[in-house]
DNA sequence: CGGTGTCATGACATCGGTGTCATAAGGCTT
DNA sequence: AAGCCTTATGACACCGATGTCATGACACCG
């Protein structure tokens, strides 16, 4: 490949010059410039990024880690959850600002990831994104001052700069649109309790619930403890079973996630209820391959995975330029939209006639 | 950051000895070593890649460029494929042969591509990974001869190596599949015929029929132009309304993705029709979101997106390690698994007993 | 004891750029 | 015409590693 003095010896000039040509950063004769950019066309040169870094100490590159990165030995079996849009957007984002993005995967081998902030180290990188796969609390090696890290999707106890989706306030949202059609027995099949995000998201159901002065039924929230495994399936079934044997049963079933509603759609039709119309289903993730797609189209949150990577990518560049700035000690919480489509149904006013006889609101 | 001179003054020495410790290519006296090996952790130090790959020549930089990146103006509304596993894939083969992967998305603007290969030249990248969100054809600007290209998921008529998914041999052993269960009367609603995969898939559908004996009938062929507009649902109401209404309608219905399976299950369900019990259901893709979590499970034939990620990243490689060896002509095929699930039920064998007659399948 | 070979180490040049400073050429002032 | 300023350009050092070659210390041999 060629350089810059194979450039400069074509063009009959000095390196020099042709690094002025290149930078803009002093005047060059019309006449020099046409001969420098002539023999950089001739020879296809580009200029080297490393020999460049070296002397300028600065790399021009961010590095971004993914894929079950939780140093705790927890079973993570990530269903595809497009956490992959966060990686589009903060590459998108860092490419803008002109510099370079390295991507590291772990694999879901989180151990590596030692190794992984050491092969970023040696490219000098200036700053580090982490990029968990759902919502967690993580405990990470850090790779040291000198690279700033701001985690996405995750937290640690140290502090470390975060951006997180707004759970409380996306369930919230979404429960409140439920209610506003009609719903009153609304049940709730959630993830695993252990998770970050359906702790936070019962809180803004049950907020969403009280503020409509609906009261909380316990038989209506069914916990699924779901990774993926065999069975998986059947622990649906029995959710839902236990919903429907209900006195008073729900007249829409809100899930923990997009995929979970999925399963949820085959099973209630299985059971000869049809969908809407016997039963809406709400799902949360807003993930389209699935929302849009499913008949009828599935009524969910948002999980604002391509907002938090750009702002993450934001506050990391900002880092960086200003790295004596104080940093937010808060995580960064952002919120996503409600998207309403046809799987909720507006239920007829009965049941507020029988709310107001107060039997079936007990 | 430290750099080696750091290390070589605290620990005594010349630097030219502490690059001796770091590459093992000399030998060095067990005391000076350690004190060596105590100044580096002192000082935290890391080799820099920029340094050493202008001394050596060698950047150890792999480039992929993923996002629709085909260079025609074609609407590519990609309705998130997991081509990821393909990149995944490149990255676990590329990192684990000591090399960095540096990845860059068009987001779609594939006028782009020019842009990013500058930048991936900059860096002095060995070798370039192209990969397409679905199997077609593409014209690509080339970076160069001193960057070996390879193409995954997609083609170019300059010849440049290749690695596709063997899609006509993958539909052939679904349908096969299907026959075996006793089908006769099998409908396919394919996706739009100008796609690469379509067309092979479509060679693989009939000769598997072929083989079997069974004629072909042009109208249990429906093709469906989809590509996430508003309204496809109702392009895929009406292309099922049409195989219902066959006077010998279809016992199970093969759909070109696992994401049309997905809007099919809703639509038949709507129908009254049960899965598998009344109409059975096939997709493509083995999308494992999709497929594993739909009820009843989807059967489906695996793109096997990962492994030709990692075949590519192997060519690529070797291309780097003997750049003189010559390049193999044709596409690499690589084939996939049929996954039966519980979508696909076994018929009676009346329609054996039909068949026989000569009536059904005429 | 001098010569020779081995081992451990260092001085210095080099890779491809950029920053600093010097200098030649030309135009303008007085 | 001498002096001065501006403009365009080049010589050289430097960034952080590594390759080449030299050198000093020491052991071994005859």
């Amino acid at each position: 490949m060629a350089t810059i003095y194979d450039v400069a010896k074509m063009a009959g000039v000095s390196a020099k010059t042709v690094s002025r040509v290149l930078n803009k950063d002093a005047p060059v004769s019309p006449k020099t410039r046409q001969a420098v950019i002539r023999a950089m066309d001739t020879l296809g040169y580009v200029p080297s990024y490393a020999a460049r870094s070296i002397k300028s100490q600065k790399s021009g590159l961010v590095g971004l880690i993914t894929g079950a990165i939780s140093l705790s030995t927890e079973e993570t079996a990530s269903h595809g959850l497009p956490e992959i849009q966060i990686v589009r957007s903060v590459q998108h984002v860092v490419e803008r600002s002109g510099k370079t993005l390295l991507i590291s995967d772990t694999g879901g081998r989180s151990e590596r990831v030692p190794e992984l902030i050491r092969t970023f180290r040696e490219h000098r990188v200036e700053g580090l994104v982490y990029v968990a796969d759902f919502h967690k609390r993580v405990e990470l090696p850090l790779p040291g001052k000198d690279v700033v890290t701001v985690l996405v999707n995750c937290f640690d106890d140290a502090g470390t700069p975060c951006v997180l989706p707004d759970d409380e306030a996306g369930q919230y949202a979404l429960t409140r649109e439920v209610i506003a059609q009609g719903h009153r027995r609304i049940a709730y099949i959630t993830l695993a309790e252990r998770q970050e995000a359906t702790k936070l998201r019962l809180v803004g159901f049950h907020r969403a619930l009280a503020e409509a002065g609906i009261e909380h039924d316990p038989d209506l929230i069914a916990p699924t403890d779901l990774f993926g495994e065999q069975g998986e399936h059947q622990l649906i079934w029995d959710a839902i079973d236990r919903l429907l044997k209900n006195d008073y049963p729900p007249t829409v079933i809100c899930c923990g996630n997009d995929r979970l509603a999925m399963a949820v759609y085959g099973i209630l039709r299985d059971r000869g209820l049809s969908i809407p119309g016997d039963m809406s289903v709400v799902g949360y993730d807003d993930h389209r391959l699935v929302s849009e797609t499913l008949f009828p189209a599935l009524t969910t949150a948002e999980l604002p995975y391509f907002a938090m990577g750009g702002r993450a990518a934001e506050m990391l560049l900002d880092l960086i330029e200003n790295p004596d700035a104080d940093r937010p000690s808060d995580p960064v919480l952002v919120g996503g939209q409600v998207r309403v489509r046809q799987s909720l149904a507006r239920v007829a006013s009965s049941s507020d006639v029988i709310d107001i006889t107060g039997r079936r609101n007990p």
